[in-house]
DNA sequence: AACTATTTATAAGA
DNA sequence: TTCTTATAAATAGTT
């Protein structure tokens, strides 16, 4: 796409396909930015490398509305200004991430107090049937998934990816209350 | 960014607007599809619309990593081909979501097993400690999860955002299990 | 949906 | 990595 038109396959070089990596992952977060803006539209893109290595980028309200609704704030909140300006709001919230990570060490500190939280969350499979759980219920059985999943990922080491899945999760959380009973509606 | 460079804010004009997301949304997904093919990578974009509408892509194996794992195949599977060829891959790819809601209106009818469903996951706040998890029960918790949440979508008729949610929930867990304690280095 | 004048994105190379 | 630059792509406004 630039001095020579490159062909849709993956890069056996692997040094050009680290930059060409580096330079397409910040285009494609400007991207998402710009149309987040344009349209007034939330997005949200997960990447994740070949290393095992995760990217995200989020805009605009995941994280206020993720905060709005979890009161207990695990260790994976993300981080970043709105936007709307210039080519460094890209930067800013592509650091996402990198906030998380900062966290994620934090959390990994706390590891010793895996097991005492763990026996917070009760797993007993197939007994004490319920039959109903109200909406409350569930969003308190909500948080809990939370603080066990990111214990869990602080078992696996897997943080950045475990940081994705909540913040992914408080999304779906978000919209499940925001919007109890909204309709969707199909077509294209 | 064509016949007038245009200001990086919300637009207002609405049919203008309209264009615009349909024609970036198409450009994002297609940047998407190709940092994967170049890079190897997976990426996940997820769009919500204003309307509430979801839009996603996912490539190239969130699908296949996601029913290697998951042995109950909820009716959260995404579905779309490899790619790499043409421009009509995008529009393939992009109609994930479309398939999604196909399956989304089965679901939509098993509604009537949801409480059935949610007895088989206990939810004892604060009793019955466990001290110890192994990864196995983690594994299988996480299935319970992955039911739970299915059915909490169904009940809040959001299924559209539950899917993507399955979908990523999948796509972590999936890291969990085939990295188990692969580390992760910081770094931007 | 197409077209097209421009703006962006970016593959190579430094 | 960061910058430069020649080209390929994307796309806003228009038809």
């Amino acid at each position: 796409m630039s001095q020579r038109k490159i062909k849709m396959k993956f890069m056996e070089n692997k040094s050009s396909r680290l930059v060409t990596f580096s330079k397409r992952k910040s285009g494609l977060f400007k991207k998402a930015m710009e149309l987040s803006i344009l349209c007034g539209v939330e997005v949200v893109v997960l990447l994740f490398s070949v290393g095992g290595k995760a990217y995200s980028f989020g805009h605009p309200s995941i994280e206020a509305v993720t905060k709005k609704f979890i009161h207990q704030g695990e260790g994976s909140q993300m981080s970043h200004g709105e936007s709307s300006n210039d080519d460094d709001n890209i930067v800013k919230l592509s650091q996402q991430l990198q906030d998380l990570k900062d966290q994620i060490q934090v959390e990994k500190d706390k590891k010793k107090d895996l097991d005492k939280a763990l026996s917070k969350y009760e797993f007993i499979n197939g007994k004490l049937p319920i039959d109903n759980l109200s909406l409350e219920e569930l969003v308190e059985f909500k948080a809990s998934l939370l603080s066990l999943k990111d214990n869990l990922a602080v078992k696996e080491n897997e943080m950045e990816v475990a940081s994705s899945l909540i913040l992914l999760n408080d999304e779906i959380c978000e919209q499940l209350t925001r919007l109890p009973y909204q309709k969707f509606e199909g077509g294209r």
